[in-house]
DNA sequence: TAAGATAAGAGGGACAT
DNA sequence: ATGTCAGTCTTATCTTA
């Protein structure tokens, strides 16, 4: 959690604001109200421990990175035809640099798969800005989609929809929220497609990718809504009680996030509509209605 | 108008053939 | 490999309070 002074626009009080690194939430800490949900994590992604470190860690020039198709690490011989010095060269050293400037490009970029990872790389720089990823997680869906390439899993899909496959892992390896959804509509991507091809991804490369939190849909799916803080405690009580009976197994967890959150409202008496909580979780309002008659039956019992 | 009920259809997992 | 089955979620439509 990060604090700014930015003036929350609902409340209207000079409140701090809160960023949520993990969901990419700025978040009023006044009325809880999510400002924006577009926000890039600005912080560095190593930590120093003491002075030193913090010196030698901080740099200068591009960092290596794996969602670069050469990792970052490329030397370009530039096109100005001068010297260190900023003379001009004479004929026969000019030919010889462009004769290693050809090949220098040929052997970089040329190559089917480099093509196919600045390809790759260059949209997920655009999805990176719309999901607001942070750059571990970037990292890690460039070295899931390098795999998947390697694999020769591209083939036949299209690179857009690996490449999302790949984010939506990484966001579940880091434990963030995304749904498939919401990947989904930001690639133009269909719901199913996406979820084929990161099925696919898990069984080829033999993932280990740890559920989703249920808490962290509730907080997500709440902080979309206006219910107050102590629908949320509850309804995140409700939760674990029903983790631990196992009612939750094979249930889509946006859908019973808001339903227990609908639950939750209703015992506290605001009132919300199953529309408003269906929207906010991302599923239709029969499936609230679905999981939260399957709540009320199954608490009864025990 | 919100909530509940019902039905049809899609996609995938488990399991048997 | 292919088919069947139970279970889940979605969409659509109708009824009820």
């Amino acid at each position: 959690m990060m604090k700014n002074s930015t003036i929350c626009k609902m409340c209207n009080k000079d409140g701090k604001t809160i960023t949520d690194p993990e969901s990419g939430e700025l978040i009023c800490s006044n009325c809880g109200v999510v400002i924006l949900d577009n926000v890039q994590e600005n912080r560095a992604e190593w930590r120093a421990f003491n002075v030193d470190e913090a010196k030698t860690r901080s740099r200068a020039g591009m960092p290596i990175s794996l969602a670069r198709h050469d990792m970052g690490l490329a030397t370009i011989i530039g096109r100005a035809d001068k010297d260190a010095s900023g003379r001009g060269l004479d004929a026969s050293v000019r030919s010889t640099m462009d004769r290693l400037r050809a090949w220098d490009f040929r052997t970089q970029a040329y190559s089917p798969a480099d093509r196919n990872l600045r390809h790759a790389f260059s949209v997920l720089e655009r999805v990176k800005d719309k999901l607001a990823l942070s750059n571990p997680i970037v990292e890690k869906t460039a070295y899931i989609y390098r795999k998947a390439q390697e694999r020769g899993l591209v083939r036949g899909r299209t690179i857009p929809s690996v490449l999302a496959a790949s984010v939506y892992i990484a966001c579940r390896e880091m434990g963030t929220t995304r749904t498939l959804n919401d990947i989904a509509v930001l690639n133009n991507i269909k719901r199913k497609e996406l979820a084929r091809t990161t099925r696919l991804l898990i069984l080829e490369l033999d993932l280990r990718v740890p559920m989703v939190d249920p808490m962290k849909c509730i907080a997500k799916v709440a902080n979309r809504t206006r219910l107050s803080e102590k629908t949320k405690r509850h309804a995140m009580d409700i939760m674990n009680h029903v983790t631990k009976s196992g009612i939750s197994a094979g249930k889509d967890p946006m859908g019973l996030a808001g339903s227990i959150l609908y639950l939750s409202s209703k015992n506290s008496g605001e009132n919300i509509t199953q529309i408003d909580i269906a929207e906010a979780a991302g599923v239709t309002e029969v499936t609230i209605r679905n999981r939260f008659k399957d709540l009320k039956n199954r608490l009864d019992v025990n």
